[in-house]
DNA sequence: GCCACAAAAATATGATCAAATTCTGATTAG
DNA sequence: CTAATCAGAATTTGATCATATTTTTGTGGC
């Protein structure tokens, strides 16, 4: 995704039965991965002259596309009509782990309830794609693979209001996320998947719940730690 | 607001010093008041040409508040680019009957703390508005004022994250609770916000959490009941 | 009942207007 | 004489609309 710039390339015939994505759709996605990866730094101002020229998309859907990351709390509006990614404050980000940790241990507990053995073999898959970034160092890859497994047991719970919170959660401290991890590197990175795993297989609605709180609020804390310090922000834009 | 149809009346000169509201804004702000307070039924159609006859607007602001709105939960988004008002399941108000529980008793907590007399005032003069509505048998007035009430208390909690999570759970509850609302009139409606502003002026965080989360317990319960029994909704579109 | 055609609605673009920020240069205080 | 500040011009950016294109739906003939 990274780099390819214009949408909609090598899309040009549509007598294809492939299903057409709508352009702001488009632009919505690929400016969520943006700020979900840390691909913008907090304080970072979001244009929307700038995304035309970045995606080769119209101004509509790129209108669009903002106003839907603006409600879910991934962009931000800053008075004079100027968006930006949000800087996480102290306050914020104590918030954000009571509603992670209330929700995705709820999650949690319905997808232990629903889980099939497919879906078992499909997290197993993403969490040894999360090992392998982390051995490897590879501080991208393991944000990915990690929200894939998050989203994966989102997708197993069904529950779509309380998905719509957690990614909502996910969008507000990823940015800020990307710059803890830019400067501790993978090797600290909480993996409680393993035993939350395992309270899958068992089907325990409790175990699974108390796995993930346990490997959402140590990722968090530590997101917490670096906002406490400070010396991990001083570089990002105001 | 209802029946006024048409946006921007009477706002032709431009040299007064009265800030502009963009379209999109007072679209999306009149578009939410209908579904919040149950001028649009669950499962009814909205339509981008539908409301550019009923406002006026042009079709680029409707599109960016339809999009704003579907995101935040009060649209839903039916496959064939049909968007209407989404219908409640009963898996999805026991999660949003858990949400509000516990979002809602955080920020009265957090209201609790930081609340002054000038806050406590406009509160007793809202709740007055709520027990008037009551007696009268208005069920649109109450459903505005109790509105009124909470989003007071969001508002002195300041906790951004948190009031976007419960605004939005508001709107995902906010058509079924005007059906109940009409079916039931006025009568049995919970209001425990006498108990609330006992424990706001003695600043207690955990008295205020309670009668809060009683209070929203007991006004969700019967949207569930009432979900459960299925008469009410039975005269709904789909 | 199925396919073709017509009408309606949604998506997407570009043009136009308005507002805000930035840039420039001059004036003035230190 | 240098540096800071402010006014106004120029550029950039956002808001809105009108229009073209594509998709879906509805209808009538076969």
């Amino acid at each position: 995704m990274e780099g390819t710039g214009k949408l909609g390339q090598g899309f040009e015939h549509r007598d294809e039965n492939a299903t057409r994505v709508p352009v702001h759709q488009q632009v919505y996605a690929q400016l969520r991965d943006a700020v979900l990866f840390g691909e913008l730094a907090p304080g970072q101002a979001v244009t929307i002259q700038g995304l035309i020229e970045r995606t080769g998309a119209g101004m509509t859907p790129i209108r669009e596309a903002i106003r839907r990351l603006t409600s879910e709390g991934a962009l931000e509006f800053r008075g004079n009509r100027r968006v930006v990614v949000p800087m996480l404050t102290v306050d914020a980000i104590d918030d954000l782990i009571f509603l992670r940790e209330t929700v995705e241990s709820r999650l949690a507990a319905h997808a232990a309830k629903k889980i099939t053995t497919a879906d078992i073999a499909a997290l197993e898959k993403i969490d040894a794609q999360v090992d392998e970034a982390i051995t490897r160092g590879d501080v991208s890859a393991y944000l990915r693979q990690n929200f894939a497994f998050h989203a994966k047991l989102y997708a197993v719970a069904n529950a779509p209001v309380l998905m719509d919170v957690a990614n909502s959660v996910w969008l507000r401290f990823g940015p800020s996320m990307r710059v803890v991890c830019g400067r501790m590197g993978t090797q600290n990175l909480p993996d409680n998947h393993k035993t939350a795993l395992d309270a899958l297989k068992a089907k325990n609605a409790q175990e699974t719940a108390d796995a993930m709180r346990e490997d959402v609020v140590q990722g968090m804390e530590q997101i917490r730690e670096a906002l406490l310090d400070g010396t991990a922000f001083s570089d990002t834009i105001d």
